[in-house]
DNA sequence: AGATATTTGTTCGTATGTATT
DNA sequence: TAATACATACGAACAAATATC
């Protein structure tokens, strides 16, 4: 008599069957759809992995795969103990504006462009922002100024100074009301702390470019304060043109490998 | 005497152990190094899976977990057979598109917000797109406006219409020489191409935004083709700003769920 | 604070599908 | 067609982390 074939077959099940994907894909993609047909949102928790393979029917390492691709993209995290397991997560900024860069990572990009693309978001985020910061934002905002004062005691120092500088930015940026605004208000800024590296040869005068900063920043928490739309929008665009000037005549230019996380520290 | 520990061990190695960090996570981030260090570029391949578990010193299934991190964010792509396995990848702008699609999903937006976002980036691109069009290019904008001749024979065609009129736009985008301006640009109308959806009661009239879209996109042909730098802003805000105003007429609005793929044909 | 139970993290062995030759 | 080389998928076991008692 033949022996009976194994029942354990790796045949795909019918009702997955057209696309030729992997499984763990076809898997992932089934999640997100359960979890949105289930009304599930950011918080809930999802089944542990031995009801998920039960309910999928597929293997334990296939639906890890499944589970790794939407920890990738940002919509669960994953944790060990009782209780534990996949819960649904609002992607966050961090996480998308990882991909952006492994993105602009195979483009060729120059400090013109940044500064092309942060003239046109960055006037237009500030003005939106305008009438939406509350008394702790403009502590904030004068904290940040604060950071700035006195010349440079060194490197770390100097590090110190720009991470200030471009967090004014950012809490403006999260005050701008259109989220699409603000995520690329972000991003940028985030591009500029990160990824431009400057020449240290002509690294002489770093002051100037940190004053007038400086001097901007205060302008502008005066027009906020004023909630004057005009003045912001004014102050704002001299600003960036300044900033733009600065960056050029210290030979800032673009770090090349956009797919390591920054050193945060390479002034 | 006690026993020897067993050499088989899920002890991290010293060299990778200071944050608890998941050991996937961790080769995935090696696998990266690695791929730049070695100045590998995209079309390059990957070692095969037994020489990368020999070389990072883990299991398949942890390798496949890292490989699977690394095929989500588009780096690498699997191919099964002979002469198979990874393959670096320049990151696509589809796969970034998504990303940014999955966090837009947690955020709330509303159509003002894509327009006023649209209105700053299409007009930008369009003007630095001049100089840079071909013929081939020019034939495609032609024949895009071609697509929207004649009233509409129904939701195939309405959407078929659709697809031509910002397939214009997205014709443009790819010959903006600033990369971050060209994705911005297509993100936005893949955004209104695919997640927007009209209210089906007033769908009377929408001859009217075709006919207004065709106008103005003869008029930005003719700038083009003069290189008229001024002609393309003007023509193209006036276009937005059109298209704007027929969107709020038809009662546009943003669909729900982003994090599904489009049904491409809501109309 | 310590023991325990629960759940994910990791490993290994094996079998199957698939593309190249 | 058959052989080969590779990714894909399954299953069982053990290790590590963590919440609860």
């Amino acid at each position: 008599m033949t022996p009976v074939k194994p029942v354990k077959s790796n045949a795909i099940p019918a009702f997955r069957s057209l696309p030729r994907r992997k499984l763990s894909d076809v898997i992932a993609d089934e999640i997100k759809r359960w979890v949105l047909v289930e009304g599930r949102v950011a918080g809930d928790r999802l089944p542990q992995e031995q009801a998920l393979t039960a309910q999928f029917l597929c293997s334990r390492g296939t639906l890890r795969e499944a589970l790794k691709s939407l920890e990738v993209q940002g919509l669960i995290t994953v944790s060990t103990g009782p209780n534990g397991g996949a819960t649904i997560a609002a992607v966050s900024y961090e996480c998308s504006a990882r991909q952006l860069r492994n993105y602009l990572h195979f483009q060729t990009i120059s400090i013109e462009h940044v500064y092309d693309m942060r003239m046109l978001i960055e006037v237009e985020t500030a003005v939106a922002a305008v009438g939406h910061l509350d008394s702790a934002d403009f502590t904030r905002l004068e904290g940040d100024i604060a950071c700035c004062h006195g010349s440079a005691w060194g490197h770390g120092r100097q590090a110190a100074v720009r991470q200030a500088e471009l967090d004014f930015h950012v809490v403006l940026a999260r005050r701008c009301p259109n989220p699409l605004l603000a995520f690329q208000a972000r991003f940028i800024n985030d591009l500029l702390r990160d990824y431009i590296e400057f020449d240290v040869h002509t690294c002489a005068d770093f002051d100037g470019f940190t004053a007038d900063n400086s001097a901007y920043h205060k302008k502008l928490i005066d027009a906020y304060r004023a909630a004057d739309h005009a003045l912001v929008r004014r102050s704002m665009t001299e600003h960036i043109e300044s900033a733009r000037w600065h960056t050029l005549r210290l030979n800032g230019s673009m770090v090349e490998a956009l797919l390591i996380p920054p050193d945060r520290m390479t002034i």
